[in-house]
DNA sequence: AGCTATTTATAAAA
DNA sequence: TTTTTATAAATAGCT
């Protein structure tokens, strides 16, 4: 359809390429938005010339990546479920970590552990043995934090009503400890006061005789 | 290009519909090829019809998938990305459960502990001393359990000592315990017995009474 | 699925 | 690229 018949072999010629290219695609676009129209069909039509430049037609009635499903369960084969697949692996292995940690924490809460046999308790119960007293130590490592804060509290309350310390060296010395100690502590006493003294019975006979502290004035946050 | 004028719109006659179908998707197929050799160009073209069947042309020099990044990268648009985006959002939240039930189960265990304060502290301790004495109910519970089966063993042996219980009454009784009783407790079993007798000492202190049992014959797993 | 009159696409030229 | 125009190709309506 031209002024001569061309055969259909490459176009050696690159202008004369060129401007067939640009014609011809031309065309097919105009057939493929056609025949959507006239037949309801769906098509999607992707082509890329030698440049690189890319076109596109796809029906106004779907988009590709539908088209791309449809393609899938049409033809069987796999186009982005490859890639997939090493997603949904990981999700898999995640999942299954996910489940034994689950048990296990189960376990530890005592929950579904008529299936455990005896040896298997014993681990449990030796892994909760360690688990409260790592935790009592911490609490007790705490107490004795507590407890130096009163002793320094103490000294300077005591040296102040000797006179020994000024107000100002006080105010300073206050200061000192709220940078030094409390930045360090801070985490750890958070929500802490409201249950210390409930707490100083329970610890405070385990407590190295040193660290004992009868406090002079229990009320120690109402200066902090 | 017919016998008549045709405007661009559906066809409503259903075969005419078809047969233009039929015809023009030959024809579109036919120039897709054209301009893949004629041009070099790389085509992919998809058409479904209103049946639902498909049909494809790609051009020799390439495949779908690769026209598929290729047509990723020149419209930046996503295709399979969207979906790759559910996956990883998936896998993000299974993770971030996996990392927190890694925290507890830390926590439950002892470790990484200084970061808690007093009150988060307190919450573990419950959580383990719970999730002990769990463990050692069972254990207890276990032990009955053995100790009945300790005591119907005895009993069997001193009938068998003094005639009471012919040989193949014995051989019964035997198989009844065993179908009954150890099929329930298979698991509970399982390994178990080497441990028992260490464990005796143990617990034995913390049974009721009328479960108290002073082994006639402490070798008992030579006839399970 | 063929036929063919007619429309449409396009090769070559500008 | 786009337009022109002669001609090849596609296809609508019919069998």
């Amino acid at each position: 359809m031209g002024r001569g018949k061309i055969e259909i072999k490459r176009i050696e010629n690159s202008s004369n390429r060129q401007v067939t290219y640009s014609k011809r695609r031309n065309g097919i676009m105009k057939k493929a938005k056609e025949i959507t129209v006239l037949c309801d069909a769906k098509v999607s039509l992707i082509i890329f010339g030698t440049s690189g430049k890319m076109h596109e037609y796809i029906s106004p009635s779907t988009n590709l990546i539908d088209m791309l499903d449809a393609y899938q369960k049409a033809t069987g084969k796999k186009l982005w479920d490859a890639k997939h697949e090493n997603l949904s692996n990981e999700i898999d292995r995640v999942k299954k970590e996910n489940d034994s940690m689950q048990i296990e924490l189960r376990h530890l809460k005592g929950e579904d552990i008529t299936s455990l046999n005896h040896k298997e308790l014993m681990v449990l119960e030796d892994a909760l043995e360690n688990g409260i007293s790592s935790i009592r130590d911490r609490q007790k490592s705490l107490f004795i934090f507590f407890s130096i804060f009163e002793i320094q509290s103490e000294i300077v309350k005591i040296a102040r009503k000797n006179g020994q310390i000024l107000e100002e060296e006080n105010k300073q010395l206050q200061y000192f400890w709220h940078q030094q100690e409390l930045a360090n502590m801070k985490n750890a006493v958070e929500e802490t006061e409201d249950v210390y003294h409930q707490r100083v019975r329970d610890y405070q006979s385990q407590m190295p005789f040193a660290f004992r502290v009868q406090p002079m004035q229990p009320n120690l946050h109402e200066r902090i």
